[in-house]
DNA sequence: CCCCCATTGTTTGTACACAAACGATTTTTC
DNA sequence: GAAAAATCGTTTGTGTACAAACAATGGGGG
């Protein structure tokens, strides 16, 4: 009883039910997160600002003050590519760093004016650049995919 | 008419929407593709093999041979990844690679005995990699999500 | 036939991404 | 209060990802 007609295809004869690249979640997770890269870095308007860069100054936005570890979590990044990161966005000026008086284990990181303007600039494309990313579906699709994908995330 | 409640709040008196780093699709997909790729190394079953180098050696089973940029594009990776990739394979005697006595440009690269062992041994690991990285949807919503999926890749 | 142009593969440089190991500090626990 | 455990930031090493520039080859169009 109940003959799933869920497994696409045999390949042979022992072998399970195809593998098929194109099928699968992780290949096109890889696929739309370069193309939404692309896009970022077209929209963005600034084009020495990567996609990480500019979560770390809209987290920095929101947050005021915090230490470079709770920004790393707060932006999903491990703590030895938040160090990249934030060099890079010192080495621009964007942010600022000073010690911890209360923990000397830490550093306390901050937007700079430079930092504020840059995110104030740049937020609005921010918003473009979602809607660019998901143009191909209608209102009810995205609100559909962006609550699946969240649950996967 | 119509007080659409979608725009979420508005931060100051000024400014557009707030930017919600959580509710952008570029934020969520790189979150979507890191817990994959965590749940992909935990399950694949051969500690040294990465997403990537995965998807050439099913490819490369799909095809049975391939110059090395037709492979780059049948797996989305352009030509300085793949040969990083193709390197590894090589140095692991995972895949072959041989001139091509017809376009003394190309190189054609095919599967050794290893590597199609190898593919043979992971491809249910494959899949039991998509099922679990879907794990929190139902059948509806798997299927919902991956056509979705598809047409932003 | 030859020059232009496209394609193939390589290299270099920059930027994520994470494991693993480290020293310096808190914090906890006994 | 001192030993044990946890946290913070750093460094190193490996592996994507892509732009840009390159040499070598191949395929036309004039």
């Amino acid at each position: 009883m109940k003959p799933t007609a869920a497994v696409a295809r045999e390949s042979g004869s022992e072998s399970g039910p195809a593998y098929v690249l194109e099928d699968q979640v992780g290949h096109l997770l890889r696929r739309a997160h370069q193309r939404h890269a692309a896009i970022f870095q077209e929209m963005i308007g600034d084009a020495q600002l990567t996609p990480l860069q500019f979560a770390a100054l809209v987290k920095l936005h929101d947050l005021g003050e915090v230490s470079q570890n709770e920004l790393g979590r707060r932006t999903a990044m491990d703590a030895a590519t938040m160090q990249g990161v934030i060099k890079r966005l010192l080495a621009r000026a964007l942010i600022d760093r000073k010690p911890d008086p209360e923990d000397r284990r830490r550093v306390v990181l901050s937007l700079t004016a430079e930092g504020r303007a840059l995110i104030a600039a740049a937020m609005p494309n921010g918003h473009a650049i979602t809607d660019t990313t998901l143009a191909d579906l209608d209102e009810a699709e995205r609100r559909s995919f962006m609550s699946l994908l969240k649950r996967l995330a």
